[in-house]
DNA sequence: GATTTACTGCAACTCGATTGCAAAGATTAC
DNA sequence: GTAATCTTTGCAATCGAGTTGCAGTAAATC
């Protein structure tokens, strides 16, 4: 596992105290985060400066947003080797029960016939329904 | 192609003035609509009652949302015969550089093997990129 | 026709997201 | 080292989509 300053520097991020934190966070998850989540969970930091930190992550591609449908777009940290690409894209899964958001990494997606003279840049898929935690 | 009458006539929800043209609006673009732009087609309709509409529509599927991740959630008039189920699905188009979500009905969604007991039952696909319009 | 139920319009409110601005911190120039 | 510049941070205010309370109106039922 590479460390924040590992992950920072490969991104060419700088790193500055909030960034180390907000990145320790999101690592320490392994359920997609929300802005309201990592707030509640770093305490003495401001929201405001969280939200930038996650724009700065997600323009330098430290992390990825989904939209999963509760209202809230989640953050997780891209896995090593990601570039957001079409070809890194994979399905996530919203559990409508405890609102909880995961990263489907091994389940692939297959590619997407689109209409003519359609051009396909990025995705968002949200498979929702019960977790194996509340499908019970 | 079936009237607005005939359609909640079918889905057993009450015929209203708002309920008609707001359908009726709904039916005449091929591109799904959100509530503000509902709200600008009808000019003397109330943004709550159209907000109630929806909603009505929605739990008596005349309509499906969609999650576009533009921010607004849009809505589209259900194929003749949709259930809603996970085999009505269907792939989502949004453009980013005009803002219009597409249904594309005639890709299919491939059945989306998941982690061991995890159970599906709905799904927002969206794949985001330019239209045919927009990619010139 | 009276009573009950459903729908509509208005206004207010909620809450996640976003921005302006000034202070603090880091970086570069001299 | 210090001044000038750029970046980051924290606070407060704002935005906007979505939602709700409530009273008036319309429709359905008795």
């Amino acid at each position: 596992m590479q460390t924040e300053e590992e992950i920072l520097k490969i991104k060419k991020v700088k790193n500055t105290a909030v960034r180390t934190v907000v990145l320790r966070h999101l690592l320490s998850q392994e359920k997609a985060q929300s802005l309201k989540d990592i707030e509640n969970a770093l305490a003495y930091t401001d929201r405001s400066s969280i939200f930038r930190t996650l724009k700065t992550f997600e323009e330098n591609k430290v992390i990825h947003s989904i939209e999963d449908g509760s209202g809230m777009t989640k953050y997780a940290v891209c896995a090593k080797g990601c570039n957001c690409d079409p070809k890194d894209l994979h399905y996530h899964f919203y559990c409508t029960n405890c609102d909880k958001t995961f990263c489907l990494f091994d389940v692939p997606i297959p590619k997407i016939q689109l209409p003519e003279n359609f051009k396909q840049q990025q995705a968002n898929m949200v498979v929702k329904g019960l977790c194996d935690n509340c499908n019970k």
